[in-house]
DNA sequence: AATGAATGAGGATTCATTCAT
DNA sequence: CATGAATGAATCCTCATTCAT
């Protein structure tokens, strides 16, 4: 859990190879930044946290990252893209004759399992969506658009198929849906059920909630 | 809108009186304080901040609230306090033959009115959950449960008059429906839609999501 | 030596009375910056110095200034700004019948004796005119005009009257008069001789080095 | 302009050839401290800075110099050392018949050609002569002492023979001399006249201050 | 009931310096 | 010779808190 998503695409896009030291401590520093980010928030983490997490010393950490917010964006856009990108693939995966209701309980299993399982970087993002100051959010709500505009997709493609109830706010419906996924992170833990029993829960309340009967 | 809820409350508790001028700093300093704490969070909310709100100077806070943490906890537990009166109190006023899942509508409709009117302390509330020590939570803690206990209420309530779709997990059913009402303070405002219109198709979300068929 | 030149100013400016405690404290700090500053630079001057020497708490000069480039700006300011007025009123009590070149011996003296007597100011200044970031240059720089603009009139009136030799290149002479005057503060002190001795020395070496023979 | 003085010597006197790879990388380090000490005086030198002017990355100093007061102390020695030997080397080229003023006009002129040309050793040396700590001045001292030494010697000499105004004090006007000398780095640029120029203006004013009538 | 003045405990950041490679 | 990586010792600055008035 919490280990750096996607960390092989940054190794290579920046070294060319696939586990220098430097980056296995750039990733070290960054899961670090997600866990206390995400237990603190924005105001709250601490960069000596973050360095005792990671292991290292604090002022190691400004020689991979320019400043305390640019850890904090990196943070927060990785959590927001990895989970796009893991969405994106569960869906990709799919037959090519999915209905568009499975489709989009495909995507609600997919963002609960990566949020519960990455659960440090995808915490971080959504609880400190709303703190952050602006200048530092740019990248996160690109990606973040991005990631509305595929929920989107997934509805508007169900409603023209036909197969949600009608007269929905197809908006409202997206954020009440996403809402219930994200406010699992207050409240689960291993204790409260497998993540699959949670999966198949959310699955049959989001289906009853939208599909047609 | 953010008017400290429950204000005369506070006001009778402390002083026997109604609005002393000292009760009314005392109320402004908590609603600034609901208000700073909402969007920066429990670390990022500074006494100044919050004074310069209140249009006071930071020391006179002092007079009124022992320490920083005091004054957090107090937003804190109004937030939940007052949310579960709210609630509580729509319920109280229903006919006696009103069904199980109507009770549950209502709850929903009444949490996400106080949610998006009385925004500040509920924000708050909701945002800094995960946040804030576990020292300065049991009061607020408590009142949770009490809120949680309520739900509970309903749900089982449903489940007992066979209004519910059967083989759901009541807990995780709650804790979605409560996520996807918490959700709206970081996404709605008033360009969103009026809050009725919210409750309305909120109201409907949620009956597809747990009314048998 | 090195008390707060223009103190009365000061404190007349901003409270409207003569020395309260605040008034006394704030000069106290920049007293201190001014000796800091002119014995360690720019980058050398520790806030902690400062306030060693004030005898205060190092984040109480926050209290006064709003940064450490605020706290040097001033003092290098209050530095020039005074020697301007000094020098303009040692003018200024001249009789109408002075000749030019008496009036320039005036403005040797008073130069020497400020900045001998005042020396934390103005060494601070002398020396770190050409360290100091630009950005806080600004007030300084134009009361440098101002002065520069006096010597000018001085030397311009001279010549105008044919007390000067002929053919001098009146801003060189200006510059390697001041040159002269403003390197005392590296080599001079008590034990090289009265302040009296040291202006009859310069203004014996000025006058042959500007007047016509 | 600002290339090391006095390299050759330097080069002999470590590896007794003339110029290898290791000898130029010194020089440049040198020459960059000197820029860097320059503009921004002791306390704000970085050695990053000098790295950078130096192109080369700032742990290799340290292969070259013990540490930063090492780099310090041998840039304002060479700064001093060099305008000693430039100076001796222009009066040591006079005909054995000059006269004492004339010579001192040499000595003006060099210095201020040496000043102004050489200007990163010489600024460096001038203007952080008052703010560097003592331990790191002892060679640079000895060196000020011979040249304050070749001064007074021209001074005395000029006196015993009856070329200058009677009833100087001599150390004085050295001093006097010396400022309007070393000030010119801090006001003379390009646009202000050629160096010719200056040195014509500068031995014309130092005539008139000291040589008899 | 409130404020001006001050402080102590951090916390981000910088930078000379080290060291393995 | 030179560099990438890392560290320890500052240093500026912020902020909750106190206290005399």
């Amino acid at each position: 859990m919490s280990k750096t998503p996607g960390a092989e695409i940054e190794a290579n896009s920046e070294t060319g190879e696939n586990a220098t030291k430097s980056t296995r401590t750039r990733a070290r520093i960054l899961d670090a930044a997600a866990k206390v980010l995400s237990v603190r928030g924005y105001s709250g983490m601490r960069l000596s946290d973050v360095a005792e997490v990671a292991e290292i010393q604090a002022p190691a950490i400004y020689y991979y990252f320019g400043s305390r917010d640019d850890l904090i964006e990196e943070v927060m856009w990785v959590g927001i893209a990895d989970m796009t990108r893991y969405v994106e693939e569960a869906l990709a995966a799919l037959p090519a004759d999915t209905t568009a209701i499975d489709r989009i309980l495909t995507a609600v299993g997919a963002h609960l399992r990566h949020e519960l399982e990455i659960s440090d970087y995808t915490t971080a993002s959504i609880r400190n969506a709303g703190q952050i100051p602006e200048s530092i959010r740019t990248r996160q709500r690109e990606e973040e658009n991005r990631y509305g505009d595929a929920w989107r997709a997934l509805l508007r493609g169900a409603r023209d198929a036909g197969e949600l109830r009608p007269g929905l706010d197809l908006y409202i419906v997206q954020m009440l849906v996403l809402g219930s996924l994200n406010w699992a992170v207050e409240w689960w833990n291993p204790e409260r059920g497998t993540v699959d029993k949670i999966v198949r829960e959310a699955q049959s309340f989001v289906r009853g909630a939208v599909a047609k009967a």
